[in-house]
RNA sequence: GGGAGAUUUCCAGAGCGGCCAAAUGGGGCAGACUGUAAAUCUGUUGUCUAUGACUUCGGUGGUUCGAAUCCACCAUCUCCCA
């Protein structure tokens, strides 16, 4: 199967601006392509990973990938189909989220012998000369095109800044200093992006009256057509210290499951064969699905043995009977002091607040009251019914004990 | 520059001077049912030494026995006119 044909039938592709154009060229030719990127955060998140498996597909075709850190755009912040301006970004903080993409990133991707090119706007985006730049570039984008624009829409009735606007006007020329200077003839991006790279198009057919091409990808949304990766810390983190590798795991383990075989396709290298086969499962049976599903995409993000780790860890840590000798794992792990025990006793609820698994103690009322709190004894949990419940010292095995909040929740406590 | 209006707990959005820790919906959390799924139902959603007390309704003062509610000033935002 051709590449192309390949990410369509992973259902990757969302709009082109010119699909026969676009096959042959990927299928028939070694190109450059980019995508950009902009440093809002010190880690990549779940949304630049199902990017990220778009240029490894078409990286192992041979094509070569050109990173764009938006070093300078960052600075502006794009506001397509965002409700309010984002929030300034100093030039250090920039800088530095930077150094941590390239670091996540350089596991997807390679960089090695040119196969791959990585390259930061600010380079061009933050000497221009203002007056020239208008005179050069600005003179070729309509402002009421641009306003009847998808990505502003939203915006025209929140408030739409001058300074935001001139987004567009950057990413365009991004393009257009990247076809000059390497040649790349397409540019990837989110489907939010459409009116941006359409921008940019333009921009080249203009100035250099040379075609370019644009391709979006599907974002990962859910069957509702929420964006999917939210968690309580607000993004699926691909660094382990956001989001620990079993949480993640588990946000993939408890899939919803109308979006398994769509996550199978996008996020795995599995084969289509074998995701197909996966698809199929019903009721009770998906559970393998997502079981696979979870391995393959933490063994992606962090590696094989931590992948293995994890997923035996869910499993010993959800079946009650099973002797386990290590659950101590990988587990989110809180501490707790042992000057706060009294005669080696202390109160559930004064243990829950010290090792910050609830935030105050009305919220420890409130868990136990309704029987969400219990902690593993002897490979099984014993539940709290009383919030004037003692936990004697002697329940730590090694200084730590399981506590479970919730159905889902597990949280090691370590005493220090 | 002139005029009108807004600001309430995570969000949206009610709030009559005492019955307001503040309706309702969403979201979150917990429970039941399940497959670590979905749907549904139930409870809960400021804090605490907990049938009571304390701190909250943009900020600072004031009126009042009593203020989210009235007044003054300040801040921020939206709209209309220029």
């Amino acid at each position: 199967m051709k590449v192309y044909e390949e990410l369509k039938e992973r259902g990757l592709i969302a709009q082109t601006t010119d699909e026969d154009k676009i096959r042959s060229l990927l299928n028939e030719r070694k190109i450059k392509f980019y995508i950009g990127f902009d440093p809002t955060a010190n880690s990549l998140h779940i949304g630049h990973f199902a990017q990220m498996i778009v240029m490894a597909h078409l990286q192992k075709f041979g094509h070569t990938p050109i990173v764009l850190f938006g070093g300078g755009t960052a600075m502006v912040g794009d506001p397509s189909g965002k409700t309010g301006m984002r929030k300034m970004l100093t030039k250090e903080q920039i800088d530095y989220n930077i150094f941590c993409f390239e670091k996540q990133m350089s596991k997807f991707i390679s960089f090695d012998d040119d196969k791959a090119i990585m390259i930061n706007n600010a380079s061009w985006l933050w000497h221009l000369n203002y007056i020239d730049f208008l005179r050069k570039i600005g003179i070729h984008f309509p402002v009421n095109r641009m306003l009847a624009a998808e990505c502003y829409k939203q915006r025209l009735e929140t408030g739409l800044s001058f300074f935001e606007i001139n987004y567009m006007i950057m990413q365009s020329y991004d393009f257009l200093v990247l076809s000059d200077k390497y040649n790349c003839q397409l540019e990837l991006g989110g489907n939010d992006q459409w009116s941006n790279i359409l921008a940019g198009i333009d921009l080249i057919r203009k100035k250099r009256q040379k075609e370019v091409y644009g391709m979006t990808f599907n974002l990962l949304t859910t069957n509702e057509g929420k964006k999917m990766g939210k968690t309580e810390n607000g993004a699926l983190w691909l660094d382990p210290n956001k989001t620990s590798p079993f949480d993640f795991y588990q946000y993939w383990r408890n899939i919803k499951d109308d979006d398994v075989s769509k996550c199978l396709k996008m996020l795995t290298f599995l084969s289509l064969d074998e995701i197909n086969r996966l698809s199929k499962l019903q009721g009770n049976q998906i559970n393998e699905a997502k079981e696979i599903l979870a391995f393959e995409v933490t063994k992606l993000v962090h590696g094989k043995n931590e992948a293995k780790k994890v997923a035996e860890l869910a499993k010993t840590i959800f079946i009650n009977d099973t002797v386990s000798s290590d659950i101590s794992g990988n587990i989110p792990t809180n501490i707790l002091y042992k000057s706060y025990f009294k005669n080696g006793k202390i109160f559930i609820s004064d243990l829950l607040v010290f090792s910050n698994i609830t935030n105050s103690k009305s919220e420890a009322r409130r868990l136990i009251e309704q029987g969400g709190i219990s902690f593993r004894k002897d490979n099984t949990y014993v539940k709290i019914d009383s919030i004037n419940y003692e936990i004697d010292i002697s329940l730590f095995i090694n200084d730590s004990l399981i506590i479970k909040k919730g159905k889902k929740t597990f949280i090691k406590v370590r005493l220090k």
